[in-house]
Parts: C-alpha cells; sequence; structure tokens
DNA sequence: TATGAATGAGGCTTCATTCAT
DNA sequence: AATGAATGAAGCCTCATTCAT
C-alpha cells in the first residue's frame, strides 16, 4: 500500500532514517516501493533545505542508493519534486471530510468534530511539510498551489459552511458570520499551520489551542455557555 | 504605508558609462545609500526566487551596479540576506500599534482599529515577502524567527489582549476567549497572510475580509449587533 | 633512477568521447591510478607556475580528465599540494642510503658512492621541483618542510658521518670537520639543487661538478693524492 | 638617503610595520620617498605571500596609503614586482667584495675575511628574501635570475679565486681545489643560505657554521694546523 | 536496474585596475 | 597625488545529469 491509513494523524511518511529496522533496501526492489522509498526520501530532504540547495545525492543516500539509481525512476529533481507534491496532497484529500456521525447533533459537538477533522488534515507534519515546500517554491508549482487552494482550503471551507447550515440551519440564521465568511472557521488553523511552518513542527501559540479555536466555533455559532474542559 | 519602498525596478542592462537615467545611479554613492539600493534590490530578488536561485549578478544589476560592486558593501550573498532579513524585520517593528485616540470607545471602533493596525503592519508587500523568506529560509536564519515570534506575533497579541482588557475591561469578562486566548484576535491575518504568501500578494480569501475579521472581533467581545455591510 | 616518472605530457585538449589514443584515458579508471595521474599532472603545473597560479583547469586537462572530475579524488587544490608534497617526500626517502658494498673500501672510493648517493636522491628533476615548491609555498605546508629537513637533510648528514665514523675511523681523527660538521658534506649538493631551482633542472655552475665533490669529501678526510682529471 | 649603508649587516629593509615611531605619512610624501615606502611593504607582503597571493590592497595598507595610490607611483603589480627585485639586487652588489687590509695576510685571516664577507652579503634576511622570490617566480623575472647569477654567484666566486691566488698564490698550487672549482668555496653559504629561505631567516644547519665554513676554506688551502675557537 | 566516475555549465567570490571625486 | 567605490575578468568549487561498467 503506498498511502498510509487515512483517518489517523499518524499519516507522516517520515520513516526511521537510521532507525532500529534494516533501512531502505540497497538492492533491487519492485519499481513502485523504490519510487516511494525515493520520494519519502525526498520529502525530507526538501522539506530541511528547500528546493535549491537539496543535492541528489542527499535523496539518494536517504533512499539506500546511488546518484545514479535516482535517475532510473525519475527523470529530473524537477520530476521528483513534483511528484513528490502531487503525493503530498493526494495524502491530505485522502482525508476528505466525511460525513459526521448523528450523534454530533449539538453545536459544542459539531463543533469539536469540525475542529478535529482540520486538524488532523492540516496540523500533521507532512501538511507543515508541504506547506512550506509550496511557500517556498511557489513559482515553481503553480499547479500544485492551484490545489491547495481548491481541495485543501477552499473545499474544506465550503463543507463547514454546509454541516452547519445542514446541522444548525435553524439554530443559527442565514447571516451567520461563518456562513458569510466560511474561512474564518479555519484560521486558527491556518494561524497554528503557518507557525508550525516557522517554528517547527509541534510548536503551537498556546496549548490549548485545540478547545479555543472549538470555542470561538461555538460562540460564532450562538452557544452561549462556558466550554466543557479540555 | 510609512515604509520605504523598494526604489525602482530599472534593471540597467549594461550601460557602458554613467547613465543619466533614472534607475540607481551607476556612479559612486555614499555607501548608506548604496547598501540600502543593494537591499531593495535583494528583496525582489529573494522574494521573487528564494535564496539558493538566486544570483549576485541579479541582485547587482537590478541594483544599478556591477556584481563585484556588491561585495564592497557586503560580504557574501549570506549577509546580504541576514541584512535584509533584519532591515524588513525593523520596518514592521516600526509600527509598534501606538495608542488608539480617544474616539474609539465603542467595542466596534476599538475592533476597527485593531483591525486597521494589524492589516497595516502583516498585510503589506514587505510583510508578505518577509514570511515567504522566513518560511523558506527558516534554518538559515534561526535569530530572525525568534525576533518575528516575538516582536511580530506575540507582543502584538498581548497588545491587543491588553487594549481590550483596558478599554472595554468592564463590558467583557475577565474570561473572554480573546483574552484567554489572543493570538485568536490575529488568527484572520494570519489566514491571510499566509494566503498572500502562497497566492501572491493581492489575493485574499474573501473580498470582504476586513469586515470579516472586525465583525469576528466584535462578536468575540460580545456586542450583539449586526455590523454595516462592507 | 628509481623513482616513478610523471605518466605523460599528452594534453589532451578536448575529445569528445573516449580517446584511444595515448594519454590518459578520458575514461573511467580505477580510483588509485586516477589520483596518480592527477598527482602527476600537477606537479609539472605547480612547478611550472607556482600554487596560486595553476588553474585546477590546467592541472585537469594535463591529467586527461575535466575539471570537475578533479573534485572525485581530492577535495580541493590544496589537497591536491599537500598530496603532491606527501607523495615526492615519499620519493625522495625510498632511496635511504643503503649499505655500500665492501668494495668501497678506500677514502676515495667511499667518496664517490657517498656524492652519487646524494647526487641521486636530490639532482634529479623531481627533487627540484619539490624545493621550488616548498621554498615558494613555505607557510602553506609546514609539515613537509619539517619533514624535508629531518628526513631529506639531517638523516642523509647522520648517515654520511655514520658511514665515515665505520668505515674510514681509524684513518680520519674523531674531530674531523666532517664528523664535527657534517651538513659541509652536503653544501656542494645543496649548492646545486639551488642552482637547478633557480636557473632550471640541468644547469651547473660548474661541469665537474660531481668530480669537484668527491675531491672535497676526499681532501677533508686527509686523502692527499690529486684525482684523477674528469 | 634611498640605500643604507653598505658595510654592515644592518642593509635590512625591514623597517618597523607598527612601531613606535609613526609609521608610514599617511600624507603626501616626496615621490622617491613615496616609491621606496612602497617598495618596503611590498617586499614583506610578496616575500610572505608570493607574488600571486600577495594583494595590491596589502601592499598599500602597509605602505600607508591607499589601493588607488599605489597606482600613481606604479603602473601593475608586476612592475612593483620587478622594481622591488631591481632594487634588493643592487643592495646586494652595492657590498661588492672591496680589498682586504693589509693583515689579511695569513690563510686563515683571509679565509675568515673571505667567509665574513659572503655572510654579511648573502646570509641577511633581504637576501633571503630576494631569494625566496627568485626561486618561487624565476618564470617570471629571467632578468634577475640572469643578475643573481652573475653578480651575485659567479663574481663573487671569482673574487674569492682572485683573492687566493693573488695572496696565497705561493703557497696554494695553481691546481688547487678552490682555483679549479671557486663556487665550493661558496657552497656552504648557499647551502645556509637554501636553508633559511626553507626554515625561515634565523635558522642555521649547525651553530658553528661560520667557523666551520672558515675551516673547511683552510684545509682546501692547506693549511694543516687545528682552528681556533669560535 | 544500479553504480559512481566523469562532464561541464554555472554561481560565488576575489582582486588588479580604473576613475569620479 | 590620494581615495576607495566600481568594474569585470577569472578562478574555485558544486552539482544536475550522463554513461561506461
Amino acid at each position: 500500500m503506498e498511502k498510509p491509513e487515512p483517518t489517523t494523524d499518524a499519516r507522516v511518511p517520515f520513516r526511521a532514517v537510521a532507525g532500529g529496522g534494516d533501512g531502505p533496501s540497497r538492492r533491487r526492489l519492485p519499481p513502485q516501493e523504490r519510487s516511494s522509498q525515493i520520494l519519502d526520501a525526498a520529502l525530507q530532504e526538501f522539506a530541511a533545505r528547500g528546493f535549491a540547495a537539496t543535492r541528489i545525492d542527499d535523496i539518494a543516500r536517504r533512499g539506500g542508493l546511488s546518484k545514479g539509481g535516482v535517475y532510473a525512476h525519475f527523470d529530473s529533481k524537477e520530476a521528483i519534486f513534483q511528484a513528490l507534491l502531487e503525493r503530498a496532497l493526494r495524502w491530505i484529500d485522502w482525508d476528505e471530510m466525511p460525513q459526521p456521525g448523528p450523534s454530533r447533533a449539538g453545536t459544542r459537538a459539531l463543533a469539536e468534530w469540525i475542529v478535529d477533522r482540520l486538524h488532523a488534515a492540516l496540523l500533521n507534519p507532512a501538511a507543515v511539510v508541504l506547506l512550506r515546500l509550496l511557500v517556498a517554491e511557489r513559482e515553481r508549482v503553480p499547479r500544485s498551489i492551484d490545489q491547495w487552494r481548491d481541495r485543501v482550503t477552499r473545499m474544506r471551507a465550503q463543507r463547514v459552511a454546509a454541516l452547519i447550515r445542514e446541522r444548525l440551519g435553524a439554530q443559527v440564521g442565514i447571516d451567520n458570520l461563518l456562513l458569510r465568511h466560511p474561512w474564518l472557521a479555519l484560521s486558527p488553523v491556518m494561524h497554528v499551520l503557518l507557525w508550525q511552518a516557522l517554528f517547527g513542527p509541534g510548536s503551537v501559540p498556546d496549548s490549548g489551542f485545540r478547545a479555543a479555536h472549538v470555542e470561538l466555533l461555538c460562540q460564532l455559532l450562538g452557544e452561549g455557555s462556558a466550554p466543557a474542559p479540555v
């Protein structure tokens, strides 16, 4: 299977580099697997140094083969980069927000569900790395940039709005702020995403940021009561 | 915007002698002025291509002098980059939020004032470029990264909280969401900042994003009435 | 002379593909062999122009490969230079004066043997080149300078003194000038060595310099009779 | 006066660089003096690093003026170098061996006089530096190389032979080794000169090298008695 | 497919020289 | 004469890519 399970946070493709295992096999592997290994390696290298400063040799060594070997699977550095972004975007899409269960009836329950979905999709190391690469190499990958905008951001914002309308339509007016500007529902996640892109995955502006996000949504959706503790 | 603007776009292709034109003078300039010109040029080049892919020669030409000439002012490409970030951070700090006038009494007036200050400071081309460089070259400039966190982000969040407490203390409870998690007040700006870093300065998730931001603050501060349309 | 000779003078100007000729092969070689070829080339180039004025490109071309290829074998120009000196010093040491045969019994026979050993070791093109490089780049290679002093000069002077003491101990007093100042036995060779370093290998202050040196030793060792003419 | 006194060992042009005085004057000087200052500076810089590695800027600063200023006095780096060598050779020639006094009658007295003259002329820092430059930059200065051979070496050897013939003609046979190969009389000096060129001025192969040299000459000139102590 | 030496274009940096001041 | 910023030609070194093995 090329892709990690879509529902958890463990989608991170960073396999142990010099781990306790045996590392990437040194010898002939099925092409699919080799390519995947190379992309894994490339992700880490590009993430650490950016496109221009990453050497094919670095990728090759981390992928467990030689420079020439990489060229048996990809035509150029550029091609590796593109393939990498495509795969990463596919991973994020994988998480296309499903239907919340019927138990998510109340405002708070729905808000929590939404926040959890957003965090799972966008606040994991792979997403942070992807964002960094997109920001850094914007000119190089207009296609991926567009996909990020449409499928990662806009689609999710619309989905959130649709859910609210669908589940809480009666309670919140049609002119609710979140319905008029759904992107606001994503802002705290984007804020944290940016934070992690700058200061490293794991860093957060505030340890209670998930609860804060939930509370924000609740208040904007008209639920006046104080939140349950995190 | 109260920041100096990069002087010109004129990319003198190669005039043998002194150019009487409008581009940066090809002739001897006071070091201060030359350095500034070089940094202006570097800002644009680095912003367009990133650190590694930018050639000193590009910077030089755009700055109106020759490759070698740059080295009379900076020791290395790295040094240019560092100086650039320092200057850019100084510009943003320049905008340290002042005291709002006494007319900013009501919730909405204060919210508008806050949003305007944040937008002025963070949603201008220079800030967007700075952010892109910081994200792309994180490892290279840990110092600047720290400054960005402390002085651009945290300090502003605290300032917002202090203002709210000071001006609206009676009205909003001490446990108001924005007082407990001031970074939330900045999230929409950060969202737009990230948006612009990815999709280009000028692009916004929603043309009414300023009004939306104001409204968000108002609602969180307990002002129930609907806003005037943008 | 029992030292390896620089392989060839062929300065392949630029054959697009593998050259079947006689120059150093343009194609993949065992690293040992390539390195050796590069050092051969470097020796000639450095000798002709000195360290600073020699271009890596010159060395590469003379070595039959491209500029970049050199860097697969040496880390830097400096490293080539160091390796070169080390190899050259090893060559000179190679010639560590062996035991003269039993036929070298008389004063003159021993003097001739000594002079021949010294000339063979120190008055060959490789030694002259080495000396020039050491003089010119003294600061750059303190290690090699020390080796030259210890192993090329001092050790040989001591060896000469030991031989004299051993073979002619009865005849020459213990206070013989050469036993008190063995370096004097090397002076004529050093003189010629310097001469060649300045005026080119092959040039000598006097065509009968070998005979003169022998005679000098004989006289200092107390052999009164005049030598046979050259 | 441009040249130091010709009879002593104090001909060394190394004036204090950052000495207790005022250093080279920063402002307008008579051209002669300025040129001389520049050559002084150049001598030290070239000696330390060789021709190619010495920057005009180094010379300028040590000479107490700016880069551009140097070009007011010399056309090029090459010209400085040539002028430098010419001046240095003139200094050595200055010492053209004069007539020894009448007190120098005996073999030993004459030998001592000869050795002292040779040492004074050739074993001083300026001569060592000159030699290093000549060895290192042989190709660059064929003219100076020739002068060194003719006027520093050959002429002195002939002068020594002439003196011996003149003063000790009766005592030593016409076929004396030193008369047939006068260069041998200079060998110990050349040896030490080379030693200093390699290991630094001041270093000697043997602290009694002057006495040893005298003794060598005495023995070759047929004086059998042991020398007086140094 | 895999290896890694070899290629060669390209970028950073240095520095002799020029020239406006 | 002097200054020092500016020029521009090199030179060192890197690294994407090729290719013989």
